[in-house]
DNA sequence: CCAGGGGGACGTACACCGTACGTACAAGGG
DNA sequence: CCCTTGTACGTACGGTGTACGTCCCCCTGG
């Protein structure tokens, strides 16, 4: 018999998620796809919970960072961000668990370290820099959340031109108006267009703390 | 014996929700927290699923928005993303459940309705309206997230000084010159910095397009 | 006033969950 | 050789959601 590993057993249940969703998931089921006793898993894995942290940790150091030093700062971050929006698409149903449970891990510390150096080189101060990424975690967070289908997006995000033409159109008119938009979703496009909002406007703070600085060394 | 309610459990859910957290719910300890057998509460609930929908729906049918059309529309959709955080203060712990389900009654619906009017009212056009309001919405789940505690923030929330000095300075240079200010972080006054961001952003779109608006028609 | 019926409260029962505990067996060191 | 160590495993306990059957109270029709 084939030895079992911790490795093995997490790759088994980043399956079933994928496979039955993340309510799926149990220690009986794993082991049961393994064909291997329940027990047997605690031998390379404490508890349950540390086994779905190791899951998150797995999944989170597969995204691949790739970075250009020679393209422009804003360009990196918009790269840096896309990165994170891979999740996403190559583990939609294990989105949630790594979102839902804080890691602790040096894995999840090489993004945080790669979005502060480009932002300091840039020419944020640590403040601004620490903030910033704050406000990007949020929104891709958020967006994360909405692609997988688990945010309420107010616009449901699969087959909703059920759902969406039978509000009042006199308590709702926008909503009644905008539909045919709320009803479909591009999830892409909406990442896109908020990511971009957001690099234009950190990119016009830095012009402005920059002519600002300029302003007051020369005053 | 008073009458048993779906109002009363969906509120001693709520409370028990808030005392002992989201994973300590179950039907049986919200019956014995009411003094009645488990299964009367199906009695006025299906099934466990729609209670916690009911939940959701009932947290987010308590955030009060307080409009005011003289203000500012920058004002007016500031006040709005400021009453969604409301619920991170008032339910912390309900606000995880409120965010992973989606919900479908028009309880949710009023706040879309309300976000496109101003924008809309704003001059912003329909999919740049809709298109905003899903930027806003994700930056608002996820920076509900790290409030609450449940988001890898990458920097941990809470009581972080243990963790953060021990990361390998050499290794993630940036992490460790700004662990003091990774290491604290006022939801407030993060949830305010990128708010603001946002709203400049907006804003300067929404001047850009007025005037290659202006110029188009000019020309 | 009484009979009947409907609805709510309840207890039991089942399938499933995480996991603590005790056992059996294979490999390596004295 | 024995003995230790580590892994696989079965059993068992307390928990979960909920389907089902029973009981009782109250409300209505006669």
């Amino acid at each position: 018999m084939p030895p079992l590993t911790r490795a093995k057993i997490v790759a088994a249940a980043i399956d079933l998620i994928e496979r039955e969703g993340a309510d799926a998931i149990s220690m009986r089921r794993i082991a049961a796809d393994l064909g291997v006793g329940v027990m047997s898993l605690y031998n390379h894995v404490p508890n349950k919970a540390t086994l779905l942290d190791a899951v998150a940790e797995t999944v989170l150091s597969q995204i691949s960072f790739t970075d250009d030093p020679e393209a422009e700062w804003t360009e990196r971050v918009r790269i840096q961000a896309r990165a994170f929006r891979q999740i996403a698409h190559h583990y939609p149903r294990s989105t949630m668990v790594v979102v839902s449970r804080q890691l602790k891990s040096p894995a999840g510390l090489f993004p945080v370290e790669r979005a502060l150096a480009t932002l300091r080189e840039a020419g944020f101060g640590g403040e601004d820099a620490v903030q910033i990424l704050r406000t990007f975690i949020a929104y891709i967070i958020g967006s994360l959340l909405r692609e997988v289908g688990v945010t309420p997006t107010f616009a449901p995000v699969h087959r909703s031109d059920v759902h969406l033409p039978d509000v009042d159109a006199t308590l709702f008119p926008e909503v009644g108006t905008l539909a045919p938009l709320l009803g479909v979703c591009d999830h892409e496009e909406a990442f896109e267009y908020g990511l971009d909002l957001l690099i234009r406007a950190i990119d016009v703070q830095l012009r402005d703390s920059r002519s600002s600085k300029g302003e007051s060394a020369r005053g």
